[in-house]
DNA sequence: CCATTATTTAGCCATGTCGTTAATTAACGA
DNA sequence: TCGTTAATTAACGACATGGCTAAATAATGG
């Protein structure tokens, strides 16, 4: 498993109940109970969650008596819009045409 | 495992190999051959890869003679994109002061 | 000290990933 | 038809994920 950071990010985002808890904390703190009921699943479960996330570097928990305050820390998110940026100019236009593959061929013919 | 596009698109970028793979189809499209060789990798495994990629619909490939060129096909990054930016806000602010933990806690004490 | 609450850890199980090599299928071209 | 090249599939091994329940760890508060 890659352990870089731009792969540990989209990897934790790869998983809707952590997209929604992500989603959840820009709401404010949370606690691993407050988290576990909505999403009707063992606490377990979501600390499991969770510490993916803060291995995405994607929250922190510090302690506050017998509760884990969750918080957002979203800096990662910025450095994953930006490499998707790179790739704007491809969002909107269709794939390449055939013609520049044909091209590729013949230089390599040539060559 | 999560079937959902999002979450498919997120899991296929989460490897570097994949997103290497992606920025160099930016620049053309490219045979199985051509991406193996400077990933220093076996046929197979940019063979899977690719399978990746194309579930999560960031590549199309088609048949010419015996090559099978790959295309890049940028449009799920879109919805990536978007996805971290409604996270935008909160790139560049720290986690949010403690003061609102605080205040948590209280509200849940009077109700 | 003891009961209660919050959270994590430890097992379990099924399944997916990621690399390898060896074997198979597809298409070209003399 | 035969040999070559391109690409996929099959099979393996090591390991991670994602859920569960049950047990262990913290901290609170009589």
């Amino acid at each position: 498993m890659p352990s870089d950071p731009l792969s540990s990010t989209l990897a934790a985002l790869a998983h809707p109940t952590r997209r929604a808890i992500l989603a959840r904390l820009a709401a404010g703190a949370a606690t691993v109970k407050e988290l576990s009921t909505p999403f009707r699943m063992s606490a377990p479960a979501v600390s499991r969650h969770l510490r993916v996330l803060e291995g995405a570097g994607l929250i922190t928990r510090s302690r506050e008596g017998q509760w884990r305050p969750c918080r957002l820390e979203a800096a990662p998110l910025r450095e994953v819009c930006a490499w998707t940026d790179e790739f704007r100019p491809f969002w909107n236009r269709d794939s390449e045409p055939l013609d520049t593959w044909l091209q590729h061929l013949r230089k390599k013919a040539t060559a």
